[in-house]
DNA sequence: GCAGTGACTAGTA
DNA sequence: ATACTAGCCACTG
C-alpha cells in the first residue's frame, strides 16, 4: 500500500460498484477509474486488498474472460467458485462468456 | 534514479 | 483455437 493517497482508491469504487452476478475486465475498470492503460494496476491494487474491505475482487478478470493466473494458485478455484455461485457461468475451457456477463454500466 | 516485477492487453504468427 | 511479443506503468528494493 502506497503511503500517500493513490489511485488505488479510485479503483476500489469502480469494483465495489460492480453489479451482483457480473464481471469487469481490468482494462475495462482502469478506465471506468478515469486510468486508461492502468490494467496491470488494477491487478496490483486487488492483490494487495485488505480482506477486512469488502471489495467484490472476485468479479474481475482478464480480457479473454478467464480468472487470471497468479502466484498463490488457490485463490483462482476460489475465485472461479464465487463467481458461480452468483450464477457466473464457466464454459469446459474455463472461460466466462463476456458477451453475456461483462458489466455494462450504461445499463 | 534505475532495474525488476506483475491478478494486463492488443497485435501478430 | 493457442503461443509469443512488445507495450504498458505504478510499485518496490
Amino acid at each position: 500500500m502506497s503511503s500517500k493517497h493513490s489511485n488505488w482508491a479510485l479503483i476500489y469504487t469502480v469494483v465495489e460498484s460492480i453489479p451482483y452476478g457480473r464481471v469487469a475486465t481490468y482494462g475495462q475498470v482502469a478506465h471506468l477509474a478515469g486510468l486508461p492503460g492502468h490494467a496491470r494496476q488494477v491487478g496490483y491494487a486487488l492483490h494487495a486488498t485488505p480482506d477486512d474491505l469488502e471489495i467484490p475482487w472476485h468479479r474481475v478478470i482478464n480480457s479473454r474472460g478467464e480468472v487470471s493466473a497468479r502466484s498463490e494458485p488457490m485463490f483462482e478455484s476460489i475465485q472461479q467458485q464465487l463467481l458461480e455461485s452468483e450464477g457466473v457461468l464457466f464454459a469446459a475451457t474455463g472461460r466466462v462468456n463476456l458477451k453475456r456477463f461483462r458489466w455494462n454500466p450504461d445499463e
